[in-house]
DNA sequence: GACTTTATTAACCAATCGGTGAATTATCGC
DNA sequence: GCGATAATTCACCGATTGGTTAATAAAGTC
């Protein structure tokens, strides 16, 4: 069993995931080119060798996270759905998702920290803009039609509201548990609060 | 009019200042103890004096920013006014004051990155937790009463929701601009926001 | 099996980092 | 005015930083 003991990709690819988390951890700012290195097994030389510098680096770790939840989202076929499930399966993805990928929130607070300049260089990242939108106008139009949902509503606005409420309880969890002395991360915490925003989204959605 | 050339304390408050846009650009990792200095136009060496180090230093603007928008919390009468008007006002005052100080939030950012280290070792701002969900529960109840309101909702997670939509929308306006290929903060999608936003918390706060 | 290419390593570097010791100067109590 | 104290400056440091030069070893090529 001759193990291949040289592999670019394999590299690439634990050099990756070695800065992602690095990155999700301290920041862009923070992170430390060597212990990436010691994170990732390789020598320090290898990611300069095939990542440039850590701007570039930076930038090939949110392509690769941008490339993940699109992949995900990309699976919910939210038009085999009831316009109103459809709506809750989205809220629950979205929560979902988050809660399995704590380091894709702080991912993209760095990336926001430096307005979003890496995703705007990246012709990759900018292509990957959400097919999901589409989805949801479709569903929406459905909504409207069938008269479960109210007109009028902008799919974007939507979207950016279900990611909110999952997000800014989940990225900003430890600042509004130390203040309101409250664990917001306990399971039960988690349960009420995905309860709560299918309550805050769909009573805005649905008519009446 | 001979000048006081010497004041400590307005020493401490322009380093505090400078601190404040340091870390808000840079977040706690990126941020340069040279740089506030400069910023300051004060001697590196008085940082060190007044604030001890980079952590302490980052736990005072911490405090002060709270602090800060704890007083404004504090100055609205939602008392004052009709259950729904007074969710109106507190969803205008969430959105302006982010508007108003973007720095909140990328320090916030900072804080959660770093699990509220800051926060948790900071008795003053533990202590600063927020009366507005007293005057939350209060107008909550006022609501139901009168037959307004449903029942059941808990003044923190209506909190962190209203704080959700307008903070996600606001630090990740970069991102999201960029992928959406929709600049969100345009003057006229700002004022749609602020719409969407009390749309959305009013459907879910009204009974009906 | 020699030759080229590609992946990996070791050792190093100039610049910058957070932080400090000690001198200096303004202010205040008396 | 004078001594004590508090505010400010200057010059410096060891450690760490992102990044590089050049040597090396494995994999592909024919």
């Amino acid at each position: 069993m001759e193990e291949r003991q040289r592999d670019a990709d394999r590299s690439q690819g634990t050099i990756l995931a070695a800065a992602r988390d690095e990155f999700a951890e301290f920041g862009l700012g923070g992170a430390r080119m060597d212990r990436i290195a010691e994170r990732a097994g390789l020598n320090k030389r290898l990611i300069y060798y095939y990542f440039e510098d850590k701007e570039k680096l930076f930038q090939a770790v949110l392509e690769q996270a941008y490339r993940d939840i699109r992949e995900q989202e990309h699976k919910l076929r939210l038009l085999d759905l009831k316009p109103a499930d459809a709506v809750r399966r989205l809220v629950e993805f979205t929560w979902n998702y988050y809660l399995a990928h704590p380091e894709f929130l702080t991912l993209l607070n760095s990336a926001n920290l430096h307005r979003a300049r890496h995703l705007q260089e990246s012709k990759r990242a900018r292509e990957m803009n959400s097919p999901l939108i589409e989805m949801l106008a479709q569903m929406l139009e459905r909504g409207r039609k069938d008269g479960s949902f109210r007109g009028g509503i902008d799919p974007v606005q939507l979207y950016v509201s279900i990611a909110g409420l999952a997000y800014f309880y989940l990225s900003n969890s430890h600042t509004l548990s130390t203040i309101f002395g409250r664990d917001l991360l306990s399971a039960k915490a988690k349960n009420e609060r995905l309860t709560h925003m299918c309550d805050v989204i769909l009573g805005y959605v649905l008519r009446n």
